[in-house]
DNA sequence: GTGATATGCGGACCGTAAGTCCGGTTACGG
DNA sequence: CCGTAACCGGACTTACGGTCCGCATATCAC
């Protein structure tokens, strides 16, 4: 996505604009550390990156565009992880220990960027359902919900679990001190959902 | 909250303010089943309603107060039944089944009002956690979730599953043609969520 | 180095929406 | 019928997301 052969139909990102996109990111996630999240106008984003307006629109699109595309640097690795990483996060580990290790990844995410994600929910609005990145997470639950779990919704269990990835309900149960209260939270929910399977061997 | 004595400290509503709250909900409404969400703009509520901009707001505090008031008309009827009505939502049936009725009620007011509930989430914006409404219901399942199951967190499942009535995540998941969809796939989800607990007898 | 050009830049500008304010109006109790 | 407190209306303020277009400059072929 940055990087680019100087042959070929597309062109290479100039040196200028590329520095404007890191200047832009940085200005948002100051003004996102400092504030709420309502603090973080677009107006206010390109005044402290430095640069005009319209530059932001040009690289992001919209305002949900670029707190997603924060959202995208924040988890990028956690995807990488996902799809090649070692067990149990990637691929060849048993579907429950991959999913305990999923929602411990993407529990941290959240927990370390609640603000954020409250503001790209905010932003979104419509068709936050299409957006890829939460299609990626959506359909990875969804194979590992079905895996474990034949004879439950899979697809339906994938959503109500992102659905509680909410920037204030996060921010809402994380006590002081225990960051990672949420996390554990979820971790057991969903081993609740796929304890035992009524044709297969207790879990505990 | 409609009726007053005339005696005592408050006193009470005048006719035409109660006639206007009642011109602005119905306008409110209808705005609603016409456009998307964001088509219910305040100025144009006050004007469908034929009342100034300035009446909405001494009625309703802000955008969130009239959605919310709205939300909380269509809620009342499922509150008393919970509260005072026969079993199995009402008291005296029970856990599962009372959770079961009532996840059948509130899933089809959510069902029923898909676009209501985006708006207001979108307006609540912040203390959607505070709000008396969402206290009610949270506190309800979560008595129902620690009565079924005292070995999980109770607290956190009922925000869990109070977090899977999204206004859009309903409305994704609603096939046309299929209205109680999603009640029956919540309905399932906490039927797993609570199917047997490892000291009690078999549920199914 | 130099010139051509596409790419990017900036910030003025626009439409809209939430929320405030205050002078005028009217329902209500006595 | 009158005094008053509650209420009304809509102009006004402020702020934000998003668009537009004339100007600048990085890049590349030569």
């Amino acid at each position: 996505m940055t990087e680019q052969h100087t042959q070929g139909v597309e062109r290479a990102e100039r040196a200028d604009a590329a520095r404007n996109r890191r200047a832009v990111l940085r200005a948002t996630e100051r003004l996102l550390a400092e504030g709420g999240g309502d603090h973080v106008s677009l107006d206010r984003v390109a005044a402290l990156a430095g640069v005009g307006k319209g530059t932001v629109f040009r690289r992001f699109g919209s305002r949900a565009g670029l707190l997603q595309a924060l959202l995208e640097e924040r988890s990028a690795e956690l995807r990488e992880a996902v799809r090649n990483g070692p067990p149990p996060l990637g691929p060849g580990a048993p579907a429950r220990e991959r999913l305990h290790a999923f929602l411990d990844g993407l529990g941290a995410i959240a927990e370390g960027n609640a603000v954020l994600l409250s503001a790209h929910e905010q932003a979104c609005a419509e068709d936050r359902y299409g957006d890829p990145s939460y299609l990626s997470w959506h359909r990875h639950l969804s194979t590992l919900f079905a895996e474990a779990r034949p004879d439950l919704d899979a697809a339906f269990l994938a959503h109500a679990l992102l659905a509680v990835f909410d920037g204030d309900l996060i921010r809402h149960l994380t006590p002081p001190g225990d960051p990672r209260h949420f996390t554990r939270s979820i971790q057991r929910m969903a081993a609740a959902l796929l304890a035992d399977a009524p044709t297969a061997t207790r879990g505990r």
